[in-house]
DNA sequence: CGGCGACTTGACAGCGATCAACACCGGTGG
DNA sequence: CCACCGGTGTTGATCGCTGTCAAGTCGCCG
């Protein structure tokens, strides 16, 4: 470390995000509007299970809802490695634009899913008509950020135990149906998807795995449905408190 | 891998961006006029060197310009870890709602540096008079994710060389003044804050340093300040292909 | 039944973390 | 001028986690 210095607070802290006449500055990110929006002015498109789309450094500001099924963005590097980015659940938001730094990322449907799907010139009309849904895009996007971020610190800082604690708790926290403290999700996931998306070998990612459920942090009622122990979870990875946190707060 | 599926496109790829009448449809990503709305709406804020500004969670949805010097932004695990999420240099955009999700997260000055701060209402007032300016915004964020998938496919499946081929690559593309086919930059990162950013022990970061410095990819003209020779780091990463398309296309 | 794919588990090797020693530099004070 | 010191970076020795490879289990389906 280095001489300590007081930590300070650069902008006047004037009070959580409202504004001082009391009008909220943050329009709240209401689900139900942007789902709205893309029903309006997008169009609907079907995926299979396993279908591939590539290519999307090409298709430009494209905007998309998943509104079923589950998308995975991947990463190829030239010698089989692989890594996957972001995993879509239903509700979420695929920026394209995100995806431009290179035409390796892969976007692949881990089940049938259905998204609609915005093409530019109905997100320009859409600005025009209704302003407010260019600021809940870009709270949608920074919420991606955000998540990214956590995720980077996974990646980078923590060990395989604590990984796969961090996805199982993600996964509840954003679709599980919580029960008290265990919560019951489906998860359609493979063992390889997982593994690169925790930057892990399939192999460790299994022994991981086999792991919490000997100490019944999570039990298996079938493949891909799968009881979680919140609590035993949060204290098995570093980034538990921070992610309940963000969970209240959202 | 599993049953081979052939890819397809998704959305119907009308001409990467461009609308089917000729009017550009994506705006233009101009510096410029992000540079002077801050410039016109932002307050101006100084931060010494070595200078924390914590509590980034409280501030609520803040935005701030780099204008000068290098910032990063970390967060702290409970035991002495440390990840740092970003590195800010001259023009990037600072979104304190993507740090939203703990209270961990600080944001340190590594040299003096300048900001212009915006409050969410200055955003408020000029998403009306300016309607453009939010669709800037969200390019630049939509940008700040696909930097940051990169840098997890490095956190996630790159071994230390690679990392900080990356790295260097990565600042060099951003920051440096290239020479054909080498790069001078000047950078004040530490050991420690380098190894944080790729999630490695500076002990380590500085044997990987070492090799690259032997093998003549970089050299030290004095501490802190590099000559790189791109091509070779590029062929170093498995990212470098990638890295140097997405900055020819920007 | 046999083959295939998904998953698990053991044995082993290798990369990177850990710990320690050391070089180097600027500042300070005798 | 030199000794001392703290901060920073380098390098060697050793250990442990995780990748690699291999064998084995289970369920599914032709």
């Amino acid at each position: 470390m280095r001489k300590a210095v007081p930590p300070t607070k650069l902008p006047p802290d004037d009070g959580r995000g409202a504004n001082r006449d009391g009008t909220p500055v943050r329009p709240t990110i209401d689900p139900a509007t942007l789902t709205s929006f893309f029903d309006n002015h997008g169009t609907l498109e079907h995926l299979r299970a396993d279908r591939v789309v590539s290519d999307l450094a090409s298709v430009g500001p494209h905007l998309a809802l998943l509104t079923s099924g589950m998308l995975v963005a991947s990463l190829d590097l030239p010698d089989d490695r692989r890594q996957v980015l972001s995993i879509f659940c239903p509700g979420d938001v695929i920026f394209a634009q995100a995806f431009k730094t290179t035409a390796a990322v892969r976007l692949r449907a881990l089940s049938d899913a259905e998204l609609r799907v915005l093409t530019p010139e109905a997100l320009e009309a859409a600005r025009e008509a209704a302003p407010i849904t260019l600021s809940l895009l870009l709270a949608t996007a920074l919420n991606h950020l955000s998540e990214l971020m956590l995720h980077s610190a996974a990646l980078g800082r923590l060990r395989s135990d604590e990984r796969l604690a961090t996805f199982f708790l993600e996964l509840a926290l954003r679709r599980g149906q919580s029960v008290g403290p265990t919560a019951t999700l489906d998860f359609e996931m493979r063992r390889d998807d997982i593994a690169d998306y925790l930057g892990l070998n399939p192999d460790t990612l299994s022994r991981s795995m086999s792991r919490l459920r000997r100490e019944n942090v999570i039990s298996f009622l079938t493949a891909g449905r799968v009881i979680a122990n919140l609590e035993a979870l949060a204290a098995r990875t570093p980034l538990g408190a921070a992610m309940l946190a963000a969970n209240r707060a959202a």
